[in-house]
DNA sequence: AGAAGGGCTATGGGGTGTGG
DNA sequence: CCACACCCCATAGCCCTTCT
């Protein structure tokens, strides 16, 4: 880790923490204890308010925050899907990091990220087939942009069909995407295996979907069909 | 060569437990 | 409640090694 790195990390522990012992911190970072009393003066000097009180540990002066990191779009759906699969494919344990790296990103957000975080139309992060990337990246895109797209598709006893869906998400049922989607033509929530669509077209239309054609519709559908199966 | 880091040591201050 | 001992930890200096 470089120096430059190290000192940032400081920085974030100590934001994260009411005390902290540099014992702790030199076990974190993997270096001595003296580098890390070098380190907090250094970081002392260059106008980090930390305040470090024997037998007790450092911690940073209130009010003092570092200017803000913040994500585009892009970056806060990586980091959604991601913690998504660990979450789901995981361990207890990793599943509650997961949940709380996510409590903790949301909460530094603004509100119009914030929504956008809300929104993430990822399920589940990698798709399996390389070959697919494209139409992921397509289905990703109408999910996000509210844009309809007309998709050739070929169903299980190879009948051929083509229809315009308005795509809400993605999910990942552990071999393949399926795009959820309200389909036009049969004026209902259909999924359709990524695998199975021949050919996707992003149209120059969007859409915007009223009450009981929404994400939310469909999931509450799906809770609801769970409870009464189990 | 210079910077960075580690080991060792000494000093001082705060927290805590204990006994009077 | 207070004094005291002890522990933990920050701080700093020195010297040596390792890395860039």
């Amino acid at each position: 880790m470089r120096r430059a790195d190290r000192l940032f990390q400081i920085t974030q522990i100590l934001r994260g923490r009411r005390n902290t012992t540099a014992k702790y911190l030199a076990e974190r970072l993997g270096v001595g204890e003296r580098t890390i009393y070098r380190d907090i003066r250094d970081l002392g000097l260059s106008g980090v308010p930390i305040e470090g009180e024997a037998g007790v540990g450092y911690r940073l002066k209130q009010g003092f925050d570092l200017p803000p990191l913040m994500f585009n779009i892009g970056e806060i759906h990586a980091m959604v899907a991601g913690l998504r699969l660990i979450s789901t494919w995981g361990g207890n344990a990793l599943k509650q990091q997961a949940h709380s790296v996510l409590e903790k990103i949301y909460a530094i957000l603004p509100i119009d990220k914030q929504i956008a975080f809300e929104r993430t139309p990822l399920f589940a992060p990698e798709f399996v087939n390389a070959s697919q990337r494209g139409l992921f990246d397509q289905l990703h895109q109408s999910c996000q942009e509210q844009q309809k797209v007309l998709i050739r598709y070929r169903d299980g006893q190879q009948n051929h069909s083509e229809r315009i869906v308005h795509p809400l998400a993605l999910f990942f049922w552990g071999n393949t995407w399926t795009l959820l989607a309200w389909c036009e033509l049969r004026q209902a929530f259909r999924s359709f295996r990524s695998d199975r669509i021949t050919e996707a077209e992003l149209l120059d239309q969007h859409f915007i979907s009223p009450p009981g054609q929404q994400l939310q519709d469909y999931l509450r559908l799906i809770e609801h069909e769970c409870d009464t199966t189990s």
